[in-house]
DNA sequence: ACTCGGATCGACT
DNA sequence: GTCGATCCGAGTT
């Protein structure tokens, strides 16, 4: 699908974004990889979020167009990489968290030397911006314009199996820790498992 | 200027 | 299950 009309899809509220990001193809640095986990992010209305707090010198590209790339950098060690979503001013995020190798897999090992298995490779928002050469600089590009170095291809309506979505608590949030807004396609080898943050509250319900 | 804690990972027991 | 690595942004003084 085209850039634009993949924009459109995005510019929508963080759920319907993330849905639409599972089975996207996501290329960087000579590694291509297949988007099969993601956590949706929604700004004010969030806790966990970082844009809860509102627009800052991190965040600001949440606060822009959709289909622009967010990086931060984790326990000061991984670079993890978000997708705006919503329309500007919205502050909503896609994290994405696992992805398939399915191109440029000499690159990929290379670059996750520790990784023991093909879908270790880009398990994990840590290794996926790992594998992907990612960098703090590379926040702010546009995923979708024409040429673009660091680029994101949605699959096209209908090609990822709505049977296939499975949805569940996000990982690692210590509030607001309870609400499915992690999905996953069910049956990747590279969707990480489930750890409850140790600073989220006991679990609801 | 200083403190604090984190949307993690992998090595080790 | 437990723990250390490592650094930046944000909040506070």
């Amino acid at each position: 699908m085209s850039g634009e009309a993949a924009r459109t899809l995005l510019a929508t509220e963080p759920l319907t974004a993330a849905r639409a990001l599972l089975g996207a193809h996501f290329t960087a640095n000579g590694v291509a990889v297949r988007i099969v986990e993601v956590e949706a992010y929604r700004g004010s209305a969030d806790p966990a979020s970082h844009a809860y707090r509102g627009m800052t010198p991190r965040n600001r590209v949440m606060f822009g167009p959709a289909g622009h790339l967010y990086v931060y950098r984790s326990y000061g060690i991984h670079t993890c990489m978000n997708v705006s979503a919503g329309l500007e001013g919205a502050g909503w995020a896609v994290l994405l968290r696992a992805g398939e190798v399915a191109g440029g897999r000499a690159a990929a090992v290379d670059r996750r030397a520790a990784a023991r298995t093909d879908a270790a490779l880009g398990r994990g928002p840590g290794n996926l911006g790992s594998v992907l050469g990612i960098g703090l600089g590379d926040s702010g590009a546009d995923l979708l314009a024409p040429g673009a170095a660091i680029s994101l291809t949605l699959a096209p309506p209908g090609a990822v199996d709505d049977a296939a979505v499975r949805s569940g608590p996000r990982v690692g949030v210590s509030v607001n820790a309870d609400v499915p807004w992690r999905l996953w396609l069910d049956g990747s080898p590279a969707v990480s498992t489930y750890r409850r943050s140790p600073r989220a509250d006991p679990p609801r319900g």
